[in-house]
DNA sequence: CGATCCATTGAAAGATGTCAAGCGTAGTGG
DNA sequence: CCACTACGCTTGACATCTTTCAATGGATCG
């Protein structure tokens, strides 16, 4: 059986735990030990899965809890004040997300299913509470904070500093290696989002990544077909996103 | 003694503890009680002033502390893959920085003083210790992480769906607001950033910030004298905020 | 099978960037 | 104290990129 059949097979059974968790690796911190890990286990809830265009919470909704992909995708995003939709963010299996709402109490964004998607939800009172008992959870929730500002930053810095065409270098280039931490193929992957979306994201038009798609396949360096990609020449990507 | 005369005697004294700071009702949570906060003060340092231009951490420098601004004023920045800089936030008096290095252990920004500024530190490992004994000082802390990610998200949304000119009128507005907070002007007040930083930040060219200045100023909303700035209509300034 | 949403492509317009020159200000050293 | 220099800021003309508007084709889902 490979990685991928293991990670399907996990997918559709919501009794697995954490343990047997083929993500635990990536949601959770290495230095949790086994025992640990039953304790954190004890308090997650495992809902029914999310389908296509669900909400996993919305703005302003209270915060209770955060949430760990286990399968599927999902997109977050608030109404900014022009009132428009605003993507902030694409999680995918094995990523935590809804520490937005930890601020104030409230959320401050909308979590939508891109595809039926199933998550983990995580009290975040009894988080808290286990947190005194384990220290080294405390400070892994802690890294996982910052690491969701470290990479907002750098999103930051890709939003001034790049054009369309590395834009979406960039993105496919994420998407690759978030599926490679995974075991899956960082060369072929679909995705899991709509070019609406994506270009929401990027602070581009639908227009304009399609015509990049198109570009960037004349010139050999993807295959598309659909929601599906290829990265025919990782190097030449890598290259382009650094404009 | 206006409360700017007494922020300002603040900045000189070294040793002014969190008690006296006028500050700690913005870097410090309400929740913590007068006794707490003595042992919080108690863990803090404070070293001399940082001069304009010099660093108070960098890039990749280890991480041993989170950082409370007490006067000045501070820019944060990282280089991106193309090996520009990307200014990721300005930090004003009260506000706190540094929690980009809790991720890995190392510092993902580098900090400049834009002007004499200090700071007080404060070592994350004898804050972690405090925590467990003091819950809502953990708490208070993972709020100030969660602020910042919904910040930056918030940021991510203004690069993405703003023209320049609404770029420029948010900043002005944010730094009107977080003026107020600490009981300052909120219609004039000295940026503390240079055209080029500004126009860094927001992703746009020194040239167009200038030209946008020009502009909300032949249309009456603003009037500047070098780094000083007037708002002389909020409102219109709000209304273009909302592109 | 139809309806609807999503994706693609073209042509024109608009916004911002680039390049270049000139001006003001602040700081330096005589 | 003044003059000089360096740097930051401003302004103009032009180039470039992306958006906007519009039309068409294709996929998906009831």
């Amino acid at each position: 059986m490979d990685t991928k059949q293991t990670y399907k097979s996990c997918t559709h059974n919501k009794q697995v735990n954490c343990n047997q968790c083929q993500l635990n690796t990536i949601c959770m911190p290495v230095s949790i030990q086994i025992k640990d890990l039953d304790k954190l286990d004890s308090i997650i809830q495992r809902g029914k899965p999310l389908h296509k265009g669900e909400y996993l919470f919305h703005v302003n909704d209270p915060f209770t809890s955060v949430y760990a992909v286990r399968s599927g995708a999902l997109k977050t995003h608030l109404l900014s004040e022009n009132g428009q939709e605003q993507i902030t963010g694409f999680y995918l299996p094995g990523e935590v997300l809804g520490m937005d709402g930890l601020g104030n109490g409230l959320h401050t964004n909308s979590v939508q299913a891109l595809d039926t998607s199933s998550v983990c939800k995580i009290p975040f009172d009894q988080l808290e509470e286990l947190s005194v008992k384990l220290p080294s959870l405390q400070r892994h929730f802690m890294q996982l904070m910052s690491r969701e500002i470290t990479q907002e930053q750098q999103m930051i810095g890709l939003l001034n500093q790049k054009n369309a065409e590395s834009r979406i270098a960039s993105l496919l280039l994420s998407i690759s290696s978030r599926n490679k931490r995974r075991d899956l193929s960082a060369n072929s992957f679909l995705l899991p989002m709509s070019r609406k979306d994506l270009g929401n994201f990027l602070g581009i038009t639908t227009e304009t990544v399609s015509r990049i798609f198109a570009r960037l396949q004349s010139r050999g360096l993807i295959a598309t077909a659909q929601k599906e990609v290829t990265l025919l020449d990782i190097e030449g990507l890598q290259t382009l996103a650094k404009t």
